[in-house]
DNA sequence: TCAATCAGGACTGTGGTGGTCCTGATAGAA
DNA sequence: TTCTATCAGGACCACCACAGTCCTGATTGA
């Protein structure tokens, strides 16, 4: 419960990985510098893409690049772009979901408040701030091989 | 994702239900009158009873009631009754999980403000605020049969 | 003694998520 | 012009947590 989805963990760690500096970068290049499988860091970055968090180019020589600075991107959008609308329950206004029994659902729309005051929480929260906390000297420069699991991709 | 878990979502109706009188109420009572099956309002209340929230009375004539007002419970408390620690990710301080990569996750311990946002955003909303909302009418009396299917267990 | 109720657990089906892979489009380099 | 590297956008599958059900035992009042 409450329970932050990995990729959207990932996606934090990416997008301070594509801080360093304002060149492109690969997807290859940053799975292998956080340490997260090239797949699955294509798939965030897409979503992130997709969200307009990061800009894409084509081609050879392309890559990622930050579409913003980290101090103007909210933990919030951050979720929003990797997990859809932040909704506390499936009945909750915004859910894409619905609810499929709404007319019997007694707490329908009481949640409500309570998913307000977590945006507002989340909105105040930048990944800058994220950034400030320590980050592992390790993963401040490019890890070519983390492990024997790398060398057999 | 920040999906609230469907057992929270009973739990804030049984403990509403509960509020109507300080009478003991037995579980498949309180099943009929908000038309949650039996055993999963039973769940919930175990887990209810196991958290303090509610106290049970065994034997015949036993029952449920409300350990203390709805004012003095935070959505807070249920969620925790419900689902354990809040854990916004799962290397969160406080969540039960632990991180099986804590060495290698870049982002450890940086969530905790995060995480740290949304339980006072949580702590400062209570179950009387949720009362508040508007209840629809059917459900503020027993409703023995509110379909094809409840006749059929 | 009996019936009603809670306590505590095991069990299973389902849905979401994480992760992988494939094909096509694009753009720079040779 | 051709080739290669990269992104775009899907489909696909395995795994796990959760929802829901059921069973047995303990307790308590009639």
């Amino acid at each position: 419960m409450l329970r932050l989805s990995k990729l959207t963990d990932y996606a934090v760690v990416v997008l301070v990985r594509l801080d360093s500096g304002n060149v492109v970068q690969t997807s290859p290049g940053i799975a292998a510098s956080i340490g997260i499988p090239e797949p699955t860091v294509a798939k965030v970055l897409k979503s992130l893409s997709a969200s307009g968090l990061v800009t894409s180019q084509r081609g050879a020589k392309g890559g990622y690049r930050l579409a913003r600075g980290l101090e103007d991107i909210g933990v919030g959008d951050v979720i929003r772009a990797m997990d859809g609308p932040i909704a506390l329950a499936s009945c909750v206004e915004g859910s894409v979901t619905g609810c499929d029994s709404s007319a019997l659902c007694p707490v329908r729309g009481r949640w409500d408040p309570v998913n307000d005051a977590i945006q507002r929480a989340l909105s105040g929260i930048t990944l800058a701030d994220m950034r400030e906390a320590s980050i592992p000297a390790m993963f401040r420069v490019p890890q070519p091989a983390l492990g024997p699991a790398d060398a057999s991709r």
